[in-house]
RNA sequence: GCUCCCUUCGUCUAGUGGUCCAGGACACCGCCCUCUCAAGGCGGGAACACGAGUUCGAACCUCGUAGGGAGCGCCA
């Protein structure tokens, strides 16, 4: 039998990093074992799913490479298959029509509250056997075990027990007519094979219910996989506050997917020591038994780290969209300067996100307008800055072609020519081509900013200098 | 209140009775390298929640305690 894992958000927001992951290890764990993975959008709670939150799911879905093999499926196009089912039930004798209004229930947990009980159904109507009638109140609820209890085997948790006399009767459909939750995913699962349910551990306690449905359609039980929460930076749970944004802002903010998919790997998941994984690697080597039983948090710290390892060990060249996208995203046009793959090549031991590196590459971009005044009075108002600075713009212009070697050359001999060491020549320089103190390599930064602007920045910073 | 789940350095984790006075990574600190900043190299501090028990021996097994979390919906 294949396996078939599923996603199955609700779209009541973006995807964030806690869907993120679950997704993730939905789609290694089918991928791990030649399986396939489906998508199903959970949209039954018409006053909150939104065709947005339908959308950025899938956006988020398609920028990490998340693709599925099937769907996705819309549970409000399934309507007739669940009414049908709960038919069934129906006939079966194992679910049945219940006619309390929601202020009796409510009235119903608050009392059993008082006792000290567990607030539940009491089942009134479990054996009377009201046929249908049309009643605003109108549920059918599901005939649970009332004895005995329900195991299952979690991938992640181990054996779980529980008392079917911890469970009530759970409303199957709801007096407007839609099915609940705990309903629609077992006949979903059901009906698209699901071998395999990886999802949050929030579900944990809706699984002995769903077991017993799944038992009352003579239906093969699936296997189960409850993952832990990803919780705030300060150990608290992930909210608007802190955090809990769309997975499409860490794309904003500048990191690759590949470096999202592979914190999020390793965020409830190791093998061994290993740190970075390849998404063949991951792929070749996830296990889904091996996730951890304990939340962890999330820590941009690591995040930021794994995607600068990316950026300095990608192929510059795969990198170039990305950085592109980032540069006109900060309003920078990258036809006016030099190539964004030389940028690349110059920064990417230097930025630990796309984002800073547009950021720090603007000085090519655009003019220079504004220099530190600590860096002037440091470097150019040095005794020896005007000379350096003099020294450098003759080897410069007497250069036949520009290249990072040629530059290189180029300040090496000014250095010589006034018998002072390179860093005598690469600060006041590197002053006057970015008005900071800190840029990468002196050559680098020279050659980015092209022949024509670097002379006239030179000659710029010869005035400053006083010459 | 009841049920279920969880607990190794600040963080992510390795570890499945002896090879652990607990290993790696991020972060932090120091040194080296050096044209600045980085990157890199080397080194450092830093944890088995607590208490009993089982055992020749426990981070690993059992039971309690404490703390945290989830659920108890006609939300998913």
């Amino acid at each position: 039998m294949t396996v078939r894992t599923r996603f199955a958000p609700s779209p009541t927001g973006f995807l964030h990093i806690g869907g993120a992951r679950t997704a993730l290890y939905c789609w290694l764990e089918a991928r791990h074992r030649g399986g396939e993975f489906i998508l199903r959008i959970e949209d039954t709670d018409r006053e909150r799913s939104t065709q947005e939150a339908v959308q950025a799911i899938l956006d988020g879905m398609n920028w990490l490479g998340l693709e599925h093999d099937e769907g996705p499926f819309y549970q409000t196009l399934r309507m007739d298959r669940y009414r049908q089912v709960a038919e069934d039930l129906l006939k079966a004798g194992k679910a049945y029509y219940a006619y309390e209004s929601k202020e009796e229930i409510e009235a119903m947990r608050a009392e059993a509250m008082d006792k000290g009980l567990k607030p539940r159904y009491n089942g009134y109507y479990r054996d009377r056997n009201e046929p249908y009638r049309d009643d605003p109140n109108r549920v059918i609820r599901f005939k649970n075990p009332q004895s005995g209890s329900v195991v299952f085997e979690d991938k992640v948790k181990g054996r779980i027990e529980w008392s079917n006399e911890e469970l009530d009767d759970l409303v199957l459909f709801r007096s407007d007519g839609f099915p609940t939750y705990n309903f629609a995913v077992v006949v979903d699962d059901i009906d698209m094979r699901i071998s395999e349910v990886i999802r949050g551990d929030d579900h944990v306690n809706n699984t002995p219910r769903q077991i017993n449905v799944y038992n009352a359609l003579g239906a093969a039980v699936p296997e189960f996989a409850h993952l832990p929460m990803i919780l705030g930076p300060d150990g608290q749970k992930l909210s608007k506050r802190h955090g809990a944004v769309g997975v499409m802002q860490y794309r904003d903010d500048g990191f690759l997917p590949h470096a999202v998919l592979n914190y999020l790997v390793r965020l409830g998941w190791s093998h061994g020591d290993q740190e970075i994984f390849s998404r063949e690697e991951m792929i070749a080597l996830f296990d889904i038994g091996k996730a951890n039983r304990a939340a962890s948090r999330f820590d941009l710290e690591k995040l930021s780290w794994i995607n600068q390892h990316y950026i300095k060990n990608d192929d510059p060249i795969e990198l170039v969209p990305h950085f592109v996208w980032q540069l006109r995203a900060a309003g920078i046009d990258p036809e006016r300067g030099p190539e964004p793959l030389d940028v690349i090549v110059a920064l990417r031991e230097r930025a630990q996100t796309l984002k800073e590196m547009a950021e720090k590459a603007r000085v090519w971009y655009a003019p220079l307008e504004h220099y530190d005044e600590a860096a002037v009075a440091k470097h150019l108002k040095a005794p020896t800055a005007l000379k350096a600075l003099q020294a450098v713009h003759g080897q410069l212009t007497a250069l036949e072609d520009w290249s990072v070697e040629r530059v290189h050359a180029a300040i090496a001999a000014a250095a010589e020519e006034i018998g002072e060491g390179m860093g005598k020549v690469a600060q006041p320089l590197r002053v006057a081509i970015t008005g900071t103190q800190v840029s990468p390599s002196i050559d680098h930064t020279v050659f980015l900013a092209g022949r024509d602007e670097a002379l006239q920045r030179v000659e710029s910073a010869i005035a400053k200098a006083g010459g």
